[in-house]
DNA sequence: ATGGCCCGTAGAACGGGA
């Protein structure tokens, strides 16, 4: 089973880019971020037409997310959520649902602006209330992976210089604390469970050449449960669809999961 | 040195992103 997850900076833009990822890779299910459209003009039969079904929470303008999965494996939405139970909150930024045996979360952490910020103040209320609603879901679904835009670098390894983003927004201390609380909940970074291409990340900026000069940040990650820690096979980052014309700033990062397919197949 | 791009909502600039 591959789960993927892609902030895609407008769904109505990027809906090509979308359509051709999955093509040339047919991931069971895709996490998308920022997909900025209403429900009502949600893509919902040009991804049918492609062999993907979809939830989806949209406002104008700013968030949104969604979940899309393969029709062609017979599993329908179990048990979807959307939002924070624990936190109300205008900003459509958390889908939840149970695809055969593993719940799946697509997740648009706020980005914060800046530190001491209003923004910012929400984003680390915002992620206080993410672990605990996670903490409820795992013991609920023990078997579950949130995939998202965490707009946190976890570690100086996930930051192409350091030293200039040191206690910025996206770097800060208490945004890392935060990211540590939720892998104190038994969740773990797909992605540094294998050895990887070091400076690889997963945004760039679109100003200064931010993507042909690798500035780049790693903050759109797969955190998988203990429960299916085990089961972890791969997890990567794929840079190409960044190279394409009028791209999304954000990369998808996939992870594939082991027996899991086997036993629904 | 500063801001340098992209998107949506506009129907011109501006807020927001990261």
């Amino acid at each position: 089973m591959k789960i993927a997850t892609w902030n895609v900076n407008s769904l109505k833009v990027r809906l090509p880019h979308v359509l051709g990822w999955l093509e040339a890779n047919p991931v069971d299910v895709l996490c998308l971020q920022e997909t900025k459209l209403v429900d009502e003009k949600f893509p919902a039969a040009e991804l049918a037409a492609a062999g993907y079904r979809s939830v989806f929470s949209g406002q104008p303008t700013y968030n949104g997310v969604a979940l899309l999965w393969r029709a062609d494996r017979g599993w329908d939405a179990r048990d979807l959520t959307v939002g924070n139970p624990r936190f109300p909150d205008e900003q459509k930024r958390l889908i939840a649902a149970t695809f055969g045996d593993v719940r799946v979360i697509s997740a648009y952490v706020p980005n914060g602006q800046a530190v001491g910020s209003d923004k910012y103040d929400y984003k680390l209320r915002w992620l206080d209330a993410l672990a605990a609603w996670l903490s409820d879901e795992i013991a609920a679904a023990p078997r579950l992976v949130v995939g998202g835009d965490y707009n946190i670098a976890p570690a100086d390894a996930d930051v192409h210089d350091p030293a200039a983003w040191a206690d910025q927004v996206l770097c800060s201390v208490p945004e890392r604390e935060r990211f540590g609380a939720l892998l104190s909940l038994g969740l773990t970074d797909a992605y540094r469970m294998f050895e990887q291409p070091p400076k690889t990340y997963s945004w760039w900026d679109y100003r200064q050449l931010g993507f042909q000069k690798n500035r780049g940040l790693r903050i759109d990650h797969l955190l998988v449960s203990a429960a299916l820690a085990g089961s972890v096979r791969a997890c990567s980052i794929d840079r190409a669809p960044r190279k394409l014309p009028q791209p999304s700033d954000h990369a998808p990062v996939t992870v594939e999961l082991g027996p899991a397919e086997a036993a629904t197949a």
